[in-house]
DNA sequence: ATTTGTTTTAACTATATGGTTAAATCATGT
DNA sequence: ACATGATTTAACCATATAGTTAAAACAAAT
């Protein structure tokens, strides 16, 4: 009997990712998700029953992705300063390896907010490390006194936002010319490092 | 004759500007959109020909009026300081009133880069009076030296990111409490505008 | 060689959807 | 009363789309 199943259901899935995140949910066709895995829609439908399933699949694999980054690289970080410094880096690093999962998760996440409730019993943020940190650093008056939440969404924010935003940033502000666009990015790591750490930490130290 | 046209069309378009912007251009349908005004389809088509020009009106609309809210601000502004309060202050206002409309505009705006370029020749970001601004205050030390473009970037991604990212933040953050993200979102221009002038500002003023 | 599960082929169903059409109705200004 | 343009009704078209089905072809394990 042919083994070759879990192949195939890889196929399936990666062709499923590229298209729904190029698409969306709703601009995504099974037609072309089947093309693009090389297959036919009999055994696309044969596979996942729906093109909800496997929405949901390639969704939740997408979503836990990012989410296990974070939750590892809060897990590593040792100090508030380290934390920073690693999460930018090693964030910023992944979006541009896949430059357009931000707008698809965002953007579905809007859709159907629901979604993150399923998924919030599966498996969660971990921030309770994050809140100790502070208030460690805090009391040791290392850190200037601010609000966690805060901090956390001004992180995600500074990391996220260029690449949901790139038609707007080049078209607008680097003259629609995409190696400008890429030389911003690069300099986006220690940009932000350095602007959140002046404002945090009461001696910032250089790196 | 009839001159309740103008009143159609006014209709018609604010019912599409509410369909579009929560199912996006894939999502919206023509029935819906033709229910929500209380007409029928063949009225719909006969004041817009498709579901693309009619996309089109409402998109241009409604990017025109973030750009020109950024550009009064700009405008207005006579000193750094006072361009970012008042801008931080009032594009949170904005988006209060109309939260799903950046997750919009981004989406679209990704999935068909090209409607920019269409735009930049209409009306762009007025960004020499920013730029100028800078080099002003960087001279005269009151400012920290920094990218005039990058900090751009800071200020539209710490005001908008809280908007898009609605579901992830409530949901992961603050227990899926919908009081407590109306709370946060309260916080955020006091927040933002803290945050930034700590960074830029060589005597930060509290205001 | 037979069995078993995989994959293809290809036709098909049901429904949704954007868009059209033609005739009828309605409101309003002349 | 008539003309004109707005609006409705309702049927219609063409196409796209998710999903199904049944039979055949295929590959590999026994």
């Amino acid at each position: 009997m042919g083994n070759t199943n879990e192949n195939t259901e890889l196929k399936i899935i990666e062709a499923a990712r590229k298209v729904f995140i190029l698409k969306g949910m709703d601009g995504a066709r099974m037609q072309e998700i089947a093309d693009e895995a090389g297959i036919n829609k009999a055994l696309l439908h044969y596979y996942f029953r729906s093109k909800t399933k496997l929405f949901d699949r390639v969704f939740l694999e997408l979503f836990s992705e990012v989410v296990a980054v974070i939750n590892a690289e809060v897990e590593k970080a040792s100090t508030l300063e380290q934390l920073i410094e690693s999460l930018v880096s090693n964030y910023i690093q992944l979006i541009s390896e896949k430059p357009f999962v931000p707008d698809f998760v965002l953007h579905e996440l809007n859709r159907n907010p629901e979604m993150i409730i399923e998924y919030i019993q599966h498996k969660g943020l971990d921030l309770n490390k994050v809140f100790r940190l502070f208030q460690d650093e805090t009391l040791n008056h290392v850190t200037y006194p601010i609000s966690p939440v805060h901090l956390i969404v001004d992180v995600l924010a500074l990391c996220v936002f260029p690449f949901v935003a790139k038609p707007i940033i080049k078209g607008f502000m680097l003259e629609d010319d995409e190696l400008k666009y890429k030389k911003f990015i690069a300099e986006r790591v220690s940009h932000v490092t350095g602007f959140i750490k002046s404002t945090l930490f009461i001696n910032p130290q250089q790196s």
